[in-house]
RNA sequence: GGGGAUGUAGCUCAGCUGGAAGAGCACCUGCUUUGCAAGCAGGGGGUCGUGGGUUCGAGUCCCAUCAUCUCCA
């Protein structure tokens, strides 16, 4: 059975026994807890948490699932091991309150040994130490015998938290047989032999903060199989790199290294690796990961890495790699995942462009390992961190490369600098957030009043009655107020919160600031103005309708902005943080490079055109995959929720969004960009303003134009021609200038050897910059070659300025000849032996320094 | 969020403990030669990223800032 077919046997099998087929999610989880989605279990967590109503009781789904980086990290692991993967895929069934233990373990088993067919001597079955239940039915309801029954601890226990719902493990194993080690089955014997290939979750209870188990009215099945430990086993191969879903990436591999799976260990642990990140890095870019330096861009960045890496010391030093593994992943599993076929070449362009910026680095790298090793016959720890920290010099390379060389690199060194470096920035990182506390409050008033009814869409003043108010944590002249209804924008999508005022008959509060306290209820942070508030009472809600309306041209304008830049530089732009201000907004997106000045151009233009539309904002609550299918941006960070609020900016902007906007892009005015600039490695900032704002903004050009024109006396057309023609006028002049100088440099240096009497000269000109000063003691020199020593000296300004130049071979330095007229007149000295340069305040004191050092010299010469 | 590195001629870079802005390539002119990176002579081209500071004097030291690269979280 190759694994397509394995895919739809599984979801046919569970199909028929009423489940519904959910496609995969996206790797990139609606979830802030986690980095990617890393098992099947992850697109449901909502209901599992009963934060949400499935719309089903049994689903079943194959999922994609990335474990690399945060919690979930096997990235070190993969290569080394058989079973571990960054990429790979889980088939799972789900049960939200519907059957329990009774029917999902039967289930498992009919899979496992009437579908794949597997022989149920080679089983074994591991329950938890408390889990009779289970026991008994895997003893008694399928026949399983006792013996191959093993009890486990922590190993069969889930929990997603320290609070929350918890429970009960069970899982199957496959014996590979005696050749892969230990019997003992899984409990005592050898991972490598004893394979887990199905676990089922039962999620029993609820654990409470004093560590209290409840059991839960209706509990929950989540399971889990591997794709890729029951391919090997169905194909009859050793490990998946030699079953059909990863043949076609290992051959590649070899084809671009030119070496062969089974040469050597080394070799193959290369390239398992390669074959496995091709996957891993295909199917990251095709859901929208982007390589930056942080989160999960930053995983997807080191996984292309390694892949190059790992081929380069194999071999393939000067062609590109990846392009060819992306082919093969696409080829092999586009079939199945379509969605790779549709984006090829877009997730080529940018594993490539990441490929090339590497492979540059590891030139320059090479470079200084070359110099590192040139006068020393091994690499210090730190200067292996250096390579790896400053210039992204893999320590892998380094070790490889010393090798060749037969030098020695000190790793515990490297890896000292290295824990170094993670505790350092650890502590960095929890000192500069400060976690926000949970208000408390805010979930005794969501369970006794229900959610804030935000009516802030519609209109900008309402009513509200008076809930709560509450000291806040920072200020204490500043309090948090609670009102059943709303019209003031809760801080969220990047929009800014509210401000204005609230009265009621007896007080009348400055609103400051309004956020979310929890998902549902909204919190106005105020200042009492005047008076004093009785809870209960009604209050009248004005939003600052001014700043509002600037807030929605901006967030709007941010839609046509993510618009345009998508049109203009192509669709790997994607939104990366966001800030509406009723001032101005800013938008960070994936970019890899700087915008060029025609490209700024060509964006405004884009959005100018779609403002002139003057076409209908509409806003639309719809069902998530409706809106997907309309072509919505979705962004990560949104929450997940099975009605979103889609809001369409004219015919082509359709983004998912909670924020306030104006009703037609006519109302936006202007939209003008003021500033690029980059915030990390393929992440550009892009701050624009609109309306009012964009007019100020024009305006203060326009003035500057007008005091330019007035300045440089011409009209705008002529502005350019006038600035560059002054400039060649300026260089004509310096030129002229120069030559005029050193005219008059030659004369007063003719002037000066015709009175110099004897081997040495010392004289005063003044007005002389300490550089003309210089020019003509060295032309005095070049005049006279048999002058030993001359001694120039002159008031600049306010300052003096003193220069000795000496013949080579004379017994004194340069800088000892005026070292004590320098210091006369208040100036330093250095060391040089034949032009010594030395300046000073007091001018009064030059004559007697000239004379000094005259003296000096006489009684010298 | 924290750390490190880099920024000098059109390009690639050198410039040590502060003291006369350089090389190679490219470009222009001329000569030689007419063959795979041709030789020789001459020449143009620099706000030393930007802004402060220390100093008699800063490409060089200090501070800030911008850009690019990089590691860690």
């Amino acid at each position: 059975m190759d694994s397509n077919d394995l895919r739809k046997e599984f979801t046919r099998y569970f199909v028929e026994r009423g489940h519904v087929s959910v496609p995969s999610a996206s790797l990139i989880p609606h979830d802030d807890t986690i980095l990617f989605t890393v098992a099947g279990m992850v697109p449901f967590k909502r209901y599992f948490l009963g934060e949400e109503t499935p719309p089903y009781q049994r689903a079943t789904s194959i999922q994609k699932c990335i474990r690399a980086g945060g919690k979930h990290n096997d990235l070190d692991q993969i290569g080394k091991t058989l079973r571990h993967l960054t990429f790979f895929e889980m088939l799972g069934n789900f049960s939200f309150g519907d059957y329990f233990k009774e029917a999902a373990i039967p289930y498992a088993w009919g899979f496992v040994t009437e579908v794949l067919k597997l022989d149920p001597n080679r089983l074994w079955v591991t329950v938890h130490i408390s889990d009779d239940e289970a026991a008994q039915i895997w003893q008694h309801q399928v026949g399983v015998p006792c013996s191959r029954i093993q009890r486990l601890d922590e190993d069969n226990w889930w929990q997603m938290a320290d609070i929350g719902p918890c429970g009960p493990c069970s899982e199957i194993y496959y014996d590979k047989g005696p050749e892969y080690g230990d019997d003992g089955g899984p409990e005592f014997g050898s991972d490598e032999r004893f394979l887990e290939i199905w676990n089922l979750v039962f999620m029993q209870f609820v654990r409470d903060a004093q560590g209290n188990l409840t059991p839960l009215p209706k509990p929950s099945i989540d399971t889990g199989a591997g794709l890729e430990r029951i391919v090997p086993i169905l194909q009859g191969k050793g490990s998946v790199y030699e079953t059909d879903l990863m043949v076609p990436m290992v051959q590649t591999a070899e084809s671009i290294t030119n070496t062969k799976y089974g040469m050597g260990h080394k070799e193959d642990v290369s390239l398992r690796i390669i074959a496995d990140h091709a996957r891993a890095m295909t199917f990251l870019v095709s859901d929208g990961v982007f390589p930056t330096n942080e989160g999960r861009g930053y995983v997807l960045r080191r996984i292309i890495r390694r892949a190059v890496l790992r081929a380069y010391m194999l071999g393939a030093k000067d062609d590109m790699v990846t392009g060819r593994l992306v082919d093969s992943v696409v080829t092999s599993m586009g079939e199945y995942y379509l969605e790779l076929r549709e984006r090829s070449s877009y997730i080529k362009e940018v594993v490539e462009r990441e490929e090339e910026a590497f492979r540059n680095r590891i030139m320059v790298g090479v470079e200084l390992f070359e110099r590192e090793i040139r006068d020393s016959s091994f690499i210090s720890g730190s200067a292996a961190f250096r390579l790896h920290d400053t210039f992204g010099f893999p320590i892998e390379l380094t070790v490889e490369m010393a090798e060749d060389r037969g030098v020695v690199v000190d790793t515990a060194g490297f890896h000292r600098e290295m824990q170094q470096q993670k505790h350092q920035s650890r502590e960095a990182g929890l000192g500069g957030k400060g976690r926000e506390k949970k208000d408390e409050r805010a979930f005794e008033l969501l369970e006794t009043h229900g959610p804030t009814q935000f009516t802030g869409y519609e209109k900008t003043v309402d009513e509200g009655r008076i809930l709560a108010l509450y000291a806040s944590e920072g200020n204490k002249d500043e309090l948090y107020l609670y009102l059943d209804r709303t019209p003031f924008y809760p801080e969220g999508g990047g929009q800014v919160g509210d401000k204005g005022t609230i009265s009621t008959d007896s007080a009348v509060l400055d609103v400051l600031d309004t956020n979310y306290a929890t998902s549902q209820i909204i919190r106005h942070l105020v200042r009492v103005k005047e008076g004093s508030v009785v809870i209960g009472s009604l209050a009248k809600c004005e939003v600052d309708e001014l700043a509002r309306m600037s807030t929605r041209r901006n967030h709007t304008g941010t839609h046509l902005l993510h618009y345009a830049l998508r049109q203009v530089l192509g669709e790997h732009v994607k939104q990366q943080g966001s800030l509406v201000e009723p001032g101005r907004l800013r938008f960070d997106f994936t970019h890899w490079g700087p915008l060029s000045k025609d490209e700024i151009r060509q964006v405004e233009q884009v959005i100018y055109r779609e403002i002139i539309s003057d076409a209908k904002v509409v806003t639309k609550e719809m069902d998530k995959e409706e809106a997907i299918s309309e072509g919505a941006i979705a962004f990560f960070g949104d929450r997940y929720q099975d009605v979103v609020r889609v809001v369409k900016a004219g015919d082509h902007s359709v983004e998912l969004c909670g924020g306030t906007h104006v009703s037609s892009l006519g109302n936006i005015g202007l939209f003008k960009v003021v500033s690029e600039s980059s915030i990390g490695s393929n992440t550009r900032r892009i701050e624009a303003v609109t309306g009012e704002g964009a007019l100020e903004y024009v305006m203060a050009t326009e003035d500057l134009v007008g005091e330019l024109e007035s300045l440089l006396r011409t009209s705008r057309g002529e502005l350019i021609f006038k600035v560059a023609s002054l400039k060649a006028k300026e260089r004509e002049l310096l030129d002229e200038v120069k030559k005029i100088k050193t005219q008059s440099l030659r004369s007063i240096s003719q002037e000066l050897i015709n009175g110099a009497l004897g081997r040495f000269l010392v004289g005063r000109v003044d007005n002389l910059s300490p550089e003309e000063l210089k020019d003509l003691a060295l032309m005095i020199r070049s005049q006279s070659p048999m002058m030993k020593v001359v001694v120039v000296g002159g008031v600049y300004g306010s300052r003096v300025a003193l220069v000795c130049s000496v013949i080579d071979g004379f017994d004194r330095k340069a800088s000892d000849v005026i070292q004590q007229a320098a210091s006369l007149v208040g100036g330093g000295v250095g060391r040089q032996v034949s032009l010594a340069l030395s300046g000073g305040k007091d001018t009064s004191r030059l004559d007697d320094a000239l004379q000094l050092v005259k003296d000096d010299l006489s009684g010298m010469l």
